[in-house]
DNA sequence: ATATAAAAAGACCTGCATGTCTTTTTATAA
DNA sequence: TTATAAAAAGACATGCAGGTCTTTTTATAT
């Protein structure tokens, strides 16, 4: 469903949450080591999210990734939105150009609910939300 | 969420289901035209979905795309499985490597209605059921 | 002030999905 | 039996997601 670069930014943003509530900054090195990606890239994606201004960032030593409003929950949707782009949940199912109900691909009107339940997943889903599951045990992050 | 290759295959077997009834078997470059894919690739994806049995085609004069046994419903769900692979339903939506009830990703719970309603609908719509919403005038193949 | 730890930046690489071009093979109509 | 229309085949091209490497900039501890 998603790109891999997404899954790496949403799990880095999950572990700059935890970590921030522990009141650390991680840099991108270890960043990457606990989510299990690869590092320079991780270092990329970051540096994306923190243009698109999801994330902060502070350079020089003691520098690291943190969130400005902790409090301000980020939906999945928001991540996706600025990793896929705009167009990621309004796209024809089946491919066409153009496709809307006056001129319906022979998918739309399946397609459409699927498409709704994910949109309404990564719109009720928040970096705080999966963070908290992660720290009552109940998931976990990485596959160590 | 499908791979272009994917929609042009299901574009292209609709297609080739519509003229069949029609009494018509025809070629990857009337097929390209009609549902608008680029038409050399469009014969690489027809020669792929013809070594996976899912049609059947005939060199030469007169030859041409065809479905052996048309009355013999094509899942969507078959033909994703041939072109985009086995794990396309399998994979985790975090992107862990290993992800399981035991040990689950923080969206494992979340990600599993919006995949199997995916995994239904792709199981419940076949070749014949699209190409007949098109006969019907309820849908259309391509953007013209 | 200086050394250092960190992110930012940008050049580069790689593999795969996507797409094109040309040649070969084959069935059949004439 | 020959010409032809068609798919098969495979070499080649392109673009982009994913990934690496090196250099530059910056904040701060010392």
């Amino acid at each position: 469903m998603l790109g891999k670069t997404t899954e790496y930014a949403i799990r880095a943003l999950v572990y700059i949450h935890i970590q921030n509530m522990e009141g650390e900054r991680p840099g991108f090195k270890e960043i990457a080591k606990m989510i299990d990606s690869p590092e320079q890239f991780t270092g990329k994606v970051l540096q994306n999210l923190t243009r698109a201004n999801i994330v902060s960032s502070m350079k020089g030593r003691g520098g690291g990734f943190f969130f400005n409003e902790p409090t301000n929950p980020i939906t999945l949707f928001k991540v996706i939105e600025a990793i896929e782009g705009k167009e990621y949940f309004l796209k024809c199912g089946f491919g066409l150009k153009r496709c809307d109900t006056d001129n319906p691909c022979p998918l739309h009107d399946d397609y459409a609910p699927v498409r709704d339940s994910f949109f309404k997943m990564v719109n009720e889903k928040t970096i705080q939300s999966l963070a908290n599951k992660i720290n009552k045990h109940e998931a976990t992050l990485n596959r160590l």
